[in-house]
RNA sequence: CGGGGCGUGGCUCAGUUUGGUAGAGCGCUUGGUUUGGGACCAAGAUGCCGCAGGUUCAAGUCCUGUCGCCCCGACCA
């Protein structure tokens, strides 16, 4: 088919011509999110939540196999508590909102509405661990925090968002290191393998730790536009909480010592990579992990006696095995196609008097609107199969747009040059670990410091910027 | 926080230059014909023109103020 890729309609802005208005006009069409009165707060609609349901439900029984435990912490912190750490306050004062007043009355310490919850964890955590017997202690909560944010975006920054925070306590520096890295190779286990999204795991330079962790891994993906996205990130405390907070146990020798802590965590802006990962110009393409309709039946001739029933019938059979869904309004079946493209329903299923009298239907793929005749009696196997191949199709998509999208440069002018000839993307670069080189990097280039892979490699023995000595290879890129 | 844009039926917008009956398309409702890529006909309903002051016989339009939203930067998940 020629024109199998062709823009049907012209309803949403085209990727190419202003990727930005293309983000915001698909959440809006996909009906994911509807604006409200209050700046960078969004209401979460159905179809939207129904895929972070889907990917709570998923990392929630990752981390339960992992031995974590949900627990639920109050959403506010008395201004001096959150003052205990001084890294952490600094980093996270400029953006809390405040309740100062309960009803009428002034409050004597105002309340700050968590941007995110270590201290309510440390504070507990002080209340309650006494012994080495007591550790470790493996939590995670499912919450909204909220951050005051300059300037937001649906999904990607919105002044309040839904996330997991897990938060951990070890008895060594070692337990806790490991535990920050499971945690990240579960979050690129799931990018990977349930959102079919690639991502690099690396460490952040000191510049872009979290406010008071010692260390603190991310993973980065690489959207369509070529800009970086932070997907979710895992981070070491080693005992600077524990000491802020007095977080104390008794050890097996009978010493009273500090544990080590980490946290981490996934928000909802893992929606707002899989839009800009899989979209395209007709929608949404989901992940069918995610995807709250994993095949959507199309009836075509509805009013003719018996394609309904037969529809029904196959809906029927397949939510044995899938979530399915079988639109029998009176819109068209033109209609229908359009819109389920725009949800990104990652199998269509087209069943009309034709396909009724043969025993067979049509089975199209959300990403390539490819279309495949299957018997009727095969269904159920021929839809798997699809779901896979979109799957894998998506899967490879994105990452043959990292690919061609990542670049290694040797000076500050390459790093420039390239991105201006090919487009944004991933430099990857050496450095000398210094944090005006990367100052530098980021002023000249536009370009800052994404992480330092996981999995290094020497491109070079010297540093991009200044020529001293590399320490390491940074993924570099405008990030989101 | 800087730069830009925009507030008019549910949505997208015209109308503002030059003040004079509130508009269009889409969507919605009802009925009918349609149905393999956003169908068609007919009849309807829907507006404190963001908000507050002012000028005027008269304000969506002019003036002052104010609030909000979107986009682009700087900062963050």
């Amino acid at each position: 088919m020629a024109d199998n890729n062709r823009k049907m309609v012209g309803s949403i802005t085209s990727m190419d011509e202003d990727f930005a208005k293309w983000y915001t006009d698909i959440v809006k069409k996909a009906e994911l999110i509807e604006y409200t009165s209050v700046k960078g707060c969004m209401v979460i609609r159905p179809y939207g939540y129904a895929i972070w349901e889907n990917i709570q439900r998923i990392l929630d029984g990752m981390f339960k196999e992992t031995g974590h435990e949900n627990v639920c912490m109050p959403m506010f912190i008395p201004e001096s508590l959150l003052q205990k750490e001084k890294d952490h306050v600094k980093g996270f004062a400029p953006e809390v909102a405040w309740v100062t007043h309960g009803g009428s009355e002034k409050l004597e310490d105002r309340l700050c509405v968590r941007p995110t919850s270590e201290v309510l964890f440390c504070e507990h955590y002080a209340n309650i661990i006494q012994s080495h017997r007591d550790l470790p202690k493996l939590y995670n909560q499912w919450v909204s925090v909220v951050r005051w944010e300059k300037t937001t975006r649906p999904f990607l920054r919105s002044r309040e968002f839904l996330w997991q925070e897990g938060h951990t306590v070890h008895a060594t520096a070692q337990e806790a290191i490991e535990e920050t890295e499971r945690m990240l190779d579960i979050y690129a286990e799931f990018c990977e393998k349930y959102l079919a999204m690639p991502v690099i795991k690396g460490r952040k330079t000191d510049s872009d730790k979290f406010a008071g962790a010692e260390a603190t891994y991310a993973i980065e993906a690489l959207m369509h536009d070529g800009k970086a996205l932070q997907a979710g990130t895992s981070h070491y405390f080693g005992d600077g909480f524990a000491k802020a907070f007095g977080i104390q146990y008794t050890s097996k020798e009978n010493k009273l010592v500090y544990p080590h802590q980490t946290s981490w965590g996934v928000t909802t802006r893992l929606i707002g990579a899989v839009i800009m990962t899989h979209g395209d110009d007709n929608g949404l393409v989901l992940p069918p992990d995610i995807a709250p309709v994993q095949a959507v039946i199309i009836p075509v001739m509805q009013h003719k006696e018996g394609v309904l029933e037969k529809c029904a019938g196959l809906k029927n059979m397949l939510a044995e095995d899938f979530r399915v869904k079988l639109d029998d309004s009176d819109n068209s079946p033109g209609w229908k196609f359009a819109e389920y493209e725009m949800k990104g329903v990652p199998v269509r299923i087209e069943m009309g008097p034709k396909d009724i009298e043969a025993g067979q239907c049509v089975v199209v793929t959300r990403h390539n609107r490819e279309k495949t005749t299957v018997k009727l009696a095969d269904i159920k196997a021929a839809v798997a199969g699809k779901l896979e191949e979109v799957r894998s199709g998506i899967y490879e998509k994105a990452l043959k747009n990292r690919e061609n999208r990542t670049y290694s440069c040797m000076n500050t002018d390459e790093i420039i040059k390239t991105l201006e000839e090919n487009g944004d993307g991933f430099v990857k670069a050496m450095w000398c670990g210094d944090e005006a080189c990367e100052d530098i990097v980021k002023e000249k280039t536009g370009a800052g410091s994404r992480c330092m892979p996981s999995e290094q490699e020497k491109i070079s023995d010297v540093c991009v910027c200044c020529g001293k000595p590399a320490k390491a290879l940074v993924y570099w890129g405008k990030a989101y």
